[in-house]
DNA sequence: CTAAAGATAGTAATTAGTCACTATCTTTTC
DNA sequence: GAAAAGATAGTGACTAATTACTATCTTTAG
C-alpha cells in the first residue's frame, strides 16, 4: 500500500500519475509557473518522456481540469444524495465542496489559474462547463426549495446561486492567501449559517426610508 | 484631456504611466504572463528604457500593488464617509468596491495573481496588508453596529467579515470568468441584499431538529 | 553644455518541444 | 516453452524561442 517508485507504467496509468503530480505541485506553486520539467521531476521521470503520453502541455492541463471537474462534481452530488430537504442538500454540498478543496488545494488553483487566462484554451472551456453545471444544479435546488416553502418566493434565484458559488470562491481565496487550508474548514459552517439566513429570511430587517 | 503620445517624461511621471499600463494589460492578460516587453510596447517605449525607472520587474509590481491599495482603500473610505449607520456604510463600501473593480478589472487580477504565488515577494506583503486593513475596518463597523442594535450580538464577527470580503471576491471571480465586468455591477445589489439579511436576521428561520 | 531619457543591441537563463537511441514488456512462432 | 519480433516506455542531449536584465550609444530639454 506504499507509494513505491514505479517505472514503465502503462500509458493510461502514467497519465493519471501525471495529473496527480500537477495537482500536487499546484498546491504550493502558481499554476502558470509549473513547468514540464518540474512535473517530470516530481514524478521522477525525464522531461522528454512526458511528451510520449501527451501531445503538448495544453493536453496535460486539459486532463487535469477533467480530473478536477469529475471528482468535484461526483463528490458534491454524492453529498446531496438522499437528502430530502433542498436546503439541507445545499448545506451538504457546501461542506463537501470545502472538504474537497482542503484535501486538494491544488485543484482550485488550477481552476482559477486557467479561468484567469485570456486565451480560449480547451482547459478553460472545461472549467467554464464545470461552473455552468454547478449553477444549474443550484438553480434546481432553489426552485424546489421555493415550491416546498423552504425558501421565500421573493428570493432572487440568480443572486442566491451567485452568492453560493461566490462564497465558496471567497473562502478558498482567503485560505490560499493565508496558506492555511484548515482555516477554510473552520470558517465554513459559520459562513454558511449566514448565507442560509440570508436566503431564508424574508423580512428586510431594519431599513430607514 | 486627450491621451497624447508623450515622450521624454520626467521619471516619476513615467513610473505612473508604467503602473497604469500594467493595470491596463492585466485587464485582459494573466498577470504572470505580462512581460516587460509587453508593458513597454503598450506604452510605446523600448523594453530597455523601462529599467531606467525601475531597478527590476519586482519593483514594477510593487508599485502596481501600492497603486491598487491606495486607490481602493481611499475609494472605500470615501464611500463610507459621513454615513451614520454602520450597515449603510457597509453597503456603500460594498458597492464602491464593486464599482472600482469594474472600472479597473486589472486591479483584482494583479492582487489575486500576486497572492497566488508561492514565494514571499514584497508585492505580496503589500497585498496582504491591504486585506488585513480591510478586515479591521469591517470589524470596527460590525462592532459599532452591534452596539447600536443594528446587528444581533450573536453574530459571528469573524464569519461576517470573511463573508463580506469573500462575497466580493466571488463576484469578481465570476465576472472575470464571464469576461463581462458589468455582470458584477448588475448582480451586486441583489447579492448584498442577501448578505445583509444574513447578518441582520437573528432567527434561524426553519430548522427541523 | 550637461544631465536625464530613450534607442539599440546585446547576454545568460529558462522554456516547451524534438529526436535518436536504449530498456523493458508482450506476443508470436516453431 | 523459449527464442525471435514487435510494441511500448524512458533517456539524455539537443533546439528555437522567450525571458529579465545590461552595456553602450544617441537624442532632447533646460
Amino acid at each position: 500500500m506504499e507509494k513505491i517508485r514505479q517505472k514503465n507504467l502503462p500509458a493510461e496509468e502514467r497519465r493519471n500519475v501525471t495529473v496527480e503530480a500537477v495537482i500536487d505541485l499546484a498546491a504550493t506553486t502558481n499554476p502558470s509557473d509549473i513547468t514540464t520539467a518540474a512535473i517530470a521531476k516530481h514524478m521522477k521521470l525525464t522531461q522528454g518522456a512526458l511528451f510520449r503520453h501527451f501531445p503538448n502541455k495544453e493536453a496535460i492541463w486539459q486532463a487535469v481540469m477533467k480530473w478536477v471537474a469529475e471528482r468535484l462534481m461526483s463528490r458534491i452530488e454524492k453529498a446531496a444524495e438522499g437528502l430530502d430537504s433542498p436546503l439541507e442538500a445545499m448545506q451538504a454540498m457546501f461542506l463537501a465542496h470545502i472538504a474537497f478543496v482542503s484535501e486538494h488545494p491544488g485543484a482550485p488553483r488550477m481552476l482559477f489559474g486557467e479561468l484567469q487566462g485570456a486565451k480560449a484554451t480547451q482547459a478553460k472551456s472545461l472549467a467554464r462547463a464545470l461552473l455552468k453545471q454547478y449553477a444549474e444544479l443550484l438553480n434546481e435546488l432553489i426552485k424546489t426549495a421555493k415550491s416546498r416553502g423552504e425558501l421565500p418566493h421573493e428570493l432572487d434565484n440568480q443572486a442566491a446561486a451567485t452568492l453560493f458559488i461566490g462564497t465558496i470562491q471567497g473562502l478558498v481565496m482567503q485560505s490560499l492567501i493565508s496558506g492555511d487550508m484548515d482555516q477554510m474548514r473552520r470558517d465554513a459552517p459559520g459562513v454558511f449559517a449566514i448565507y442560509r439566513r440570508g436566503i431564508a429570511c424574508t423580512g428586510t430587517a431594519k431599513r430607514d426610508e
